[in-house]
DNA sequence: GTAATGTGTGCGATATATGAACAAATGTCA
DNA sequence: TGACATTTGTTCATATATCGCACACATTAC
């Protein structure tokens, strides 16, 4: 790609509105600037041309997203077949076994939900699609990971915060690594309470019709209900069926 | 705002990721032209430069927005504070009558969802956080509408292309304004399969802490199990607490 | 074979980015 | 409170990058 192929204004505009994130919901010129690294002239001018279209309120001190913003992220999950695909057997799975179910890819160092079907909600975090979670703590992280190869995996480890968010939490790479051999021979990842207490989850790839691995799927449940180790025998059946299922669907 | 204050190249890209939707996931540069109405050459630059940052796939001949994507919107969901904010009270809701609720806000000729607590899915559509629907034919619609000064929603609903989905559809912007009317005294807005044969659908404001209307609840049923004159008496009560009770929350 | 449609490139006119300069607001401390 | 230092938003000049057109070439359709 050549150097003029590229637009420089668009980009700066995107990590303007990524500059935008749960602690930091209302940003000033300067807060912008100061997170994307842009001068000061241009976050201004970009935050002013979001406002201008109507993705940001402006009050003449800070400026907020507004839902129109969510038309951009909308188009990629109205756009991929991938969650319209799946979201049948997801609901039938998540029936048939009292759990939600989801459907994640890789994205970085995060997993991001495509679809879910949501039973009562057992974490803290709310999840829906485009919901994102770090990839070395989440079951369909582990599997996802596992899925690639191992240099790939592991420059993406190096990349992530890799932080206990509870005592269970591995966050020594050899560690993860070590458990993903696991993962790749088992064929799906356990996990027990790494990410919050009280959760833990069981996972297993999604490949599509020509073998690859494009997804992945699990079940989560209170480990006061469930213990992790019997998540194995008590869905591992429910979500094999259903990743055969979709194997046929996928492609 | 002065002209200079404008940044083109930022404003001609987002029309490019909203050009992908629903019925076309994957877009050629010419495509991207026509839709957008942007020269060729820009669009390629536009598109180049997605592929470049990682939010969008090109295969030499199509390109197609890439899970990345979502960071942007859900920068909005993860930032604002009402989604998070209604959640609790929109599960208990869910939960006490066994049925789907939603909270949305207006953005332009369509709803936001911007919470949801599904229930076993009645509809064939799949609603998640940031799916849209036509305002005037949706209780959330209604009521959000019925919210405005009448010559706000007059203009609304003449950009919107009023199609009729069933026999039940209101469609004549008259019509419209006058069940509009009768909203805004009831307190609530009532959908008979409107939308969607089968579903039905009652809906009413949220206001904040100051009084002003910032999104709509509502309870979604299908049609066959709750007749549409039922919905009043069965659901209403619960809206109404939930109503209240966020009154307490929002800001 | 020819038309129609799509993609890549060079170039001049035009729009944008940049950092410095300035003004206004805000914070600090005696 | 008042004086001073810092931070923030805005403007400006100009070097630089982008836009959109025109054209060449590739591919597909008929």
């Amino acid at each position: 790609m050549r150097e003029t192929d590229f637009v420089g204004g668009f980009a700066k505009g995107l990590s303007v509105i990524e500059a935008f994130d749960e602690t930091r919901p209302r940003l000033s010129i300067a807060d912008v600037s100061r997170t994307t690294g842009l001068d000061r002239a241009t976050a201004r001018r970009c935050l002013l041309t979001l406002a201008e279209l109507g993705y940001a309120d402006y009050d003449g001190k800070f400026f907020a997203l507004t839902p129109k913003i969510l038309r951009l992220g909308h188009a990629y999950l109205a756009a991929t077949p991938l969650p319209t695909l799946v979201q049948p057997t997801l609901d039938q799975l998540s029936e048939r076994t009292g759990q939600s179910a989801s459907v994640s890819v890789l994205d970085g160092t995060d997993i991001v939900y495509i679809a879910r079907a949501a039973q009562k909600r057992v974490m803290s975090i709310n999840l829906t699609p485009g919901s994102r979670l770090p990839v070395y703590c989440a079951s369909m992280g582990r599997v996802l990971l596992a899925a690639l190869p191992e240099d790939d995996a592991k420059a993406i480890l190096s990349r992530s915060d890799l932080k206990a968010n509870t005592s269970h939490t591995l966050t020594a790479p050899d560690e993860i690594i070590a458990e993903l051999r696991r993962v790749r021979i088992q064929g799906y990842a356990l996990i027990d309470q790494e990410l919050e207490l009280g959760l833990c989850s069981i996972a297993v790839p999604l490949e599509n019709d020509r073998g690859r691995i494009v997804a992945a799927l699990n079940i989560g449940a209170p480990a006061a209900s469930v213990p992790a180790a019997a998540l194995v025998e008590r869905y591992l059946p429910a979500l094999r069926e259903a990743q055969s299922a979709l194997k046929q669907v996928l492609r």
